[in-house]
Parts: structure tokens; C-alpha cells; sequence
DNA sequence: ATTAACGATTAACAAATTGTTAATTAAAGG
DNA sequence: CCTTTAATTAACAATTTGTTAATCGTTAAT
């Protein structure tokens, strides 16, 4: 089609795919969990064998999008080529369209992010060769000199996953579908600060009370687990449950 | 700029402008408040005299976004051109961008909305002509034969409206600097719908309580007003506090 | 001048939810 | 058996809800 508007010279599909890391932290203690971010290295050729644009730098993984598909569809399609990874929840969060953004032109970008349970990640490693795809802990991808306004975009996700955080039940995608208390306290702990989560006393008796998370039962008794400490610590699962938060209101329920 | 990328045939920024009119409900009661959304009526032909696409429907106000500019600014310049309303709060809350969304081809529409105090829009009124720009309850919208998809963007446009005015102070967007609080309930209730509102009861004795607002005083007492009810009603106003809310806690403080 | 009506508050109080501090518990490792 | 460590409970005062029943300050009608 021919049209007498002046058009983008692109448009892309980048994704901000978050992890949260389990590091040993010695037996019978709750590990220490951090939250990473995964960065693709930019070739130094393009796949036509010409230089590439921002070479060298850690970047989004990503790409321009199709005109048969949606930036979303986009999203998912670069995620299994460059990383290989399937199957996770993609969030669109942002459109990056200053004028100046990308030297090549008018170019502009569709933001996601995903969360993705460590477990799901361990698959690429094994597929990828490990130097031009890597997690980094947020901390020091912002360190890093990254390619476009990506640092940008990583900003804004993170303010995204600390949003979501707090009011959905996004901490279901870091953890595993049985999971114990300390667990989910420290999923909630790589991002969110707040003294009745840090404060063992005061998460641990308000977290069973949680309207969306429930104690796994296995016969009729209680299921505990000895992962992380000598006490056999109980089994919950996130059930069903949305809470809707208001501030107008307190309770989560009806 | 030449690229051997596809590149879409047209970028565009559509603006869904949001208000909440009060309609008398007799002397000394609570006026009825509707929320409602401005419409426009496309024309049979476009600035170059051509016919226009989807002629003669309603549809969200909006056009092509300039190379110069984000889609965010065009979704300014349009809302000044096409409906005089100017300096309102923009907010971005999402891209359509399925390939068939629009018969001219690959046109990708950055979607945004806008709180319009009415006293706002009464400018506008004067100097348009009222037959092209109108205001429609949600209701009547969503039964009017829609242009695009615009009828989907709208219902995510409303679905971030109750999100936005449940999580934050969106609330004071739609109220006068100082207002009494069956304003406030009235304005909560065109958009949510939850008994802790509905019911005078709760929804009176919570109020006040409330971090992010606060009774005006002058000269050292209370200031309150006729406007609603015989009986003199404190008049509020929103504070700069922003409410946090999470799953995890109930405080919208600490 | 009295009084009924009607929103807008206030009062009062039982019920439920917090925040805190101090026990308890179960298993590992001497 | 004793100590240590996390997980979990107990206990209780302090705070916050949900509800129902008064009050209060006007207006409009006897």
C-alpha cells in the first residue's frame, strides 16, 4: 500500500526477561535469591554480513517485527529464537518512540517483559553458548553500557515487576507450585522493601492468613517440607484466588 | 531511509477522553454523576478530498503520528486540534497492532487515555460544532457502530480507568480542588462498584480516615458547604500523599 | 412558630485484624 | 542429652472494621 503519510522506518519487539536466581546458602537455611535479567550480546555482523548497529553491546533480546504478526506474537517468536525459551507469560508494558532512539531511523519499540521460574531458563543454557547470552543481576546490568535507550527500558520494567509484585499474585511465576513461606518471602524480597515482608515475625503470621495461597495437604495432614531448615516447614500453593486491592478499602475479599 | 526491513504503512495515536458529568438530581441532593466518553464523528472526506475510511463512524480522536514527534505528543497535538481540550493528564495504555486492524494496511495505533474535569471540556462545547464531537455515557459507546477497533480499545481503556481510579488518587482528576465527600463517592461509584462505597454507612465513617485527603479549614474552622444537601458538609481536598498499596499489607502507609 | 424531612455527620460498641514479644517445636550435630 | 536454628504458635494489647442508632442544621410545609 501506498499512503501519503510519512511511515516508520521500523518497528520492534524487545523483551526484558526476568529470573530470580537460588543461590546455596549453606544446608538447611533459605537460600539467597536474586533477581537477574537476561541480555543478549549484539553480533558484531548482522545476518546479511553487514556491520551491525550497536555491536559489541548487551542488549533486550528482540527484533523488528513482521507485517503478518503483532508485536506481541513478535515477542514470543524472538524469545524462542534467541534464547530459546517457550511458554512463559509475556506482559506488554511500553512503546519506545523518541525520533532519536535508534541511529538507523524511525524505529519504534514494543516493550514486554516475562518471568521466568529459574527452572525454565536452565534448558537454553545447555542450547546457547553461554557468552552471548547471559543473567545479570540488575545491579549490574545497569552497569553495563547497553545498546539503544535499553537502559531505559529496563528501568521501566523493573518498575513494572515491583507494581505487579505487589499487587497481583505475579510472585506464583517465580516459585515452584508447592513452595514453603521463606520461600515466597524471599521471592518478594529481591524486589519489593517493606518491613512486614523483611520482618520475619510479621510475614510469618500474616502470609498464612493470605486469601490466594494455601496449605497443601497430602492424606489429610499437613505437607511439609525439610528443603530449607531442620523444622519441617508447611507446603502452600497459590490458589485461584484474585485479590483486588483498593485504596478506598482494606480488606481483600469481596 | 531505505531498509530491507518491512516497514508499517503508518503510525497513528488515538486518544480516549474520559469525563464525568454531574446532572442535577433536584435542590439540595447529590447530582447524578455518568462517566462518559468523547466521540468523533468521522468525515465523509479527509483534508485532501478523498473519501475517508470508515466514513460517518464514531471514533476515538486521533491521526498520524509525525516523524518529528512520539506518539505520545501527537496524542496531545491531536486532542488540541480535534477537541480544544488542552494541559490534561495523558496516559499511554497500549498498542493495537493486529495486522488486519485496519483496511489501509499495517497501521499500528498507540492507545491513550485522558481524565477530563468537565469544566473542561466546556470550552470545547463553544467552540466546535456538537453534532461532530460528542460525549456518550459507556453504555450508548459501546452500542454505536465503532470505527477500527476502536471499540476494543475502549473496553481496555475503561478496564485501566477502574484499576487506575481503585489504586490511585485518579479520583481527584474528575472533582473540583474542594469537594464534599458524597462528590467523591459519587465520582468512585460511576467507575467502581463495591459495597465499602456504595454504603453511605462505611463509605462516611472511612472517608475521613483516608491518608490522601484531608478537611479544609478556614481561619482555624472547619470549612464546609450548602452545595448538595441543607445540612453544611465538610469540604476535602486530596493531599500529596500517594497511597501504596500491595496484596502483602493492608496500610497505605509505612 | 412548629415540625417533618433529609442529607451529613457522630457516637457507640462488638467483631475482626494487627503488631509485637515471648514461647515452642523438630531435627541436626555434637 | 544439650545446643542451635528456623519455623511456627501463643498471647495480648492496640488498632481498625462493620453496623446500627443517634444528632444536627437546614428547608419546606403545616
Amino acid at each position: 500500500m501506498k499512503n501519503k503519510f510519512t511511515t516508520p522506518d521500523g518497528y520492534t519487539s524487545d523483551i526484558a526477561v526476568f529470573t530470580i536466581t537460588s543461590e546455596s546458602n549453606g544446608e538447611y537455611k533459605p537460600p539467597i535469591k536474586k533477581l537477574k535479567i537476561m541480555l543478549i550480546k549484539r553480533s558484531e555482523l548482522d545476518h546479511e554480513g553487514n556491520p551491525n548497529s550497536e555491536a559489541g553491546k548487551w542488549a533486550l533480546p528482540g527484533g523488528f517485527v513482521r507485517p503478518n504478526e503483532t508485536a506481541f506474537q513478535a515477542a514470543e517468536r524472538k524469545l524462542l529464537e534467541e534464547t530459546g525459551v517457550d511458554g512463559l507469560r509475556i506482559k506488554h508494558f511500553g512503546v519506545y518512540d523518541s525520533p532519536n532512539r535508534d541511529k538507523r531511523g524511525w524505529i519504534i519499540s514494543n516493550a514486554h517483559y516475562v518471568i521466568a521460574n529459574e527452572a525454565a531458563l536452565k534448558k537454553r543454557q545447555t542450547t546457547y553458548d553461554a557468552s552471548d547470552i547471559q543473567l545479570f543481576t540488575i545491579n549490574k546490568a545497569l552497569e553495563l553500557d547497553l545498546a539503544f535507550d535499553h537502559r531505559t527500558i529496563i528501568d521501566d520494567a523493573l518498575w513494572f515487576i515491583k507494581k505487579d509484585m505487589a499487587l497481583t499474585t505475579l510472585a506464583k511465576h517465580f516459585l515452584p507450585k508447592e513452595f514453603v513461606l521463606s520461600e515466597l518471602q524471599g521471592v518478594l524480597l529481591t524486589v519489593l522493601d517493606d518491613p512486614s515482608i523483611s520482618s520475619d515475625a510479621a510475614f510469618f503470621r500474616k502470609a498464612p492468613t493470605l486469601p490466594f495461597i494455601e496449605a497443601v495437604t497430602e492424606n489429610g495432614k499437613p505437607k511439609k517440607s525439610n528443603a530449607y531448615s531442620k523444622t519441617p516447614a508447611q507446603l502452600y500453593r497459590f490458589t485461584d484466588f484474585q485479590p483486588i486491592v483498593s485504596v478506598y478499602k482494606n480488606k481483600l475479599k469481596g
